[in-house]
DNA sequence: CCGCTGTGATACCTCACCGGTATCACAGCA
DNA sequence: TGCTGTGATACCGGTGAGGTATCACAGCGG
């Protein structure tokens, strides 16, 4: 079997991100020439052209555009492999929980509150993150768990548990005179001229076209909002969003969102199993 | 980043499968000092004890099972991603549809027949496989999309729509005093004591305890049913079973088993998606 | 008690190959 | 026609993977 190695996928991961060979071997902290050579030796394995190279730049092919992909998806699965190893050997371990930094803050005091009681359940940490960061972060090994929203979040790949259903709220900047209705329609509040929706970075970290400012962080979105440049439609449990400047107008027909705990299917732990009943003996009570 | 390589994540493998340096060194095709050097260093640079070695013998930590079965599903995608971009490059791949050989048999023709009208349909190329072995064919990319069956196959960490729902049939020796009746529970087959359920190899190999005859094919099955040595229940719709030696009775209070197509969530192919639409149209015909 | 066998570990050597430096070939552009 | 920036090539040195020979030790049969 002709594996590709780890070394071989990361370095073509670089240079299929960075777009140029002298770039990515700064990146992976070595020469150019010894990349050169490695990306030629995986295409010749392969017997597959993965970069077009064509004097000033390179462009990926249809080929490179699939491993690229899958390379990333490989290596998440290595580096997973060894933290996972790690983590099992540390008897103190606790289990890792990702969610979005202010997000389904109630839920997560009320999972943490019920641990808490429950002198068998095993230690928990919480790991804050941005929007859109938990996959990678289960896919990793970094999270054992995460808190997940639907439509907002990708849940393929992952099993989960529905925990809660809640409608959405627009955050406005408080002096705007939307900020004054007690509730909101998505069609008033998708083209407002002075308030362009925000736009977040796409998976290949470009930005898509548009008015709205750019964004990549919550506090930059929380900000803008204050600053009455940008507006945005959120889960009413958000927390992120309580700034004075801020106000939050139900948007009745906006699509409903549904709290998930997410976790890997190959998952064989009975920690994360005792988590998530736990999680989930959290709806009855709601 | 301490990243694992391939090349040691292989060798790992190789030793916690056979716990036998030398064995699993012959394996690989290397001498046996080489791999006692690479899986130390493994173990060093995680800092975790994988292998308790205890002369006369090697056996596996808890840390060693986790990154076992951790570094098998790296070890797949890395495989996986090989294979899928090689894929990407042919111009005229088929898709790959995995299915027991045997099973769902009618609905796997309708599908067939149904792209064989459809011009724009990607070429598509059967393959048979064992019992339970979709998944790992999904997994490391031999196949793009899988026929499985709720509730025997693992459907964890795939995509799936459900195709059709049956019930199940015993699969008895002609000869033998049941066969004579048109409806079984599953309490009168369970525990037939001239026929008793064969045993399949677990995830490790191994076979669990009991009077069955070990089987690891189909038609090792097949024939043991028809020497008349133990009965089986399977959907009704399995056509691997129709020796003139058999004989298919309704178990009444069986489980249903439904049949689904199965892909990986993060495969992003249009051809997949196609496909997966054609074979649900096949639902609304049913 | 003494070999004998089978285990993994150690010692030591060799050479492949990874990575570094220097340089080339070539396209754009003043 | 140089200058700049790109990736490719040439060549060299050191690390480290893999080989052979051997050890240390536990069982076990005589």
């Amino acid at each position: 079997m002709d594996d590709l190695e780890t070394r071989e996928l990361r370095y073509f991961v670089a240079v299929a991100e960075e777009l140029h060979f002298g770039r990515a071997a700064d990146r992976l902290g070595i020469a150019q020439p010894p990349l050169s050579r490695a990306i030629r030796k995986v295409e010749h394995r392969l017997g597959v052209q993965l970069l077009a190279r064509d004097r000033r730049g390179v462009a990926l092919t249809d080929a490179g555009r699939v491993l690229l992909d899958e390379a990333r998806t490989a290596l998440d699965a290595v580096t997973a492999a060894a933290r996972r190893t790690r983590r099992a050997a540390d008897p103190r371990r606790p289990l890792v929980l990702a969610t979005k930094a202010g997000a389904s803050h109630e839920l997560l005091q009320r999972l943490l509150d019920l641990l808490a009681e429950d002198a068998q359940a095993a230690p928990i940490e919480i790991l804050l993150c941005e929007v859109a960061e938990q996959a990678g972060l289960l896919r990793d090994g970094s999270a054992d768990v995460a808190l997940m929203h639907h439509p907002y979040d990708d849940l393929a790949g992952f099993d989960t548990e529905e925990l809660s259903v809640e409608g959405q709220v627009a955050i406005l900047p408080a002096k705007h005179p939307l900020a004054a209705r007690d509730q909101l329609t998505l069609a008033e509040v998708s083209n407002v001229p002075d308030l362009p929706i925000a736009r977040w970075p796409q998976l290949d970290g470009t930005y898509p076209d548009g008015p709205g400012p750019e964004v990549h962080t919550q506090s930059q979105l929380a900000q803008l909002v204050a600053l009455g440049r940008t507006l945005l439609v959120i889960p009413a449990s958000s927390r992120a969003w309580q700034w004075p400047e801020h106000v939050a107008v139900p948007v009745v027909d906006a699509p409903d969102v549904t709290t998930v705990i997410a976790w890997r299917p190959s998952s064989r732990s009975q920690e994360v199993a005792a988590l998530v009943r736990s999680a989930t003996a959290l709806r009855a009570t709601a």
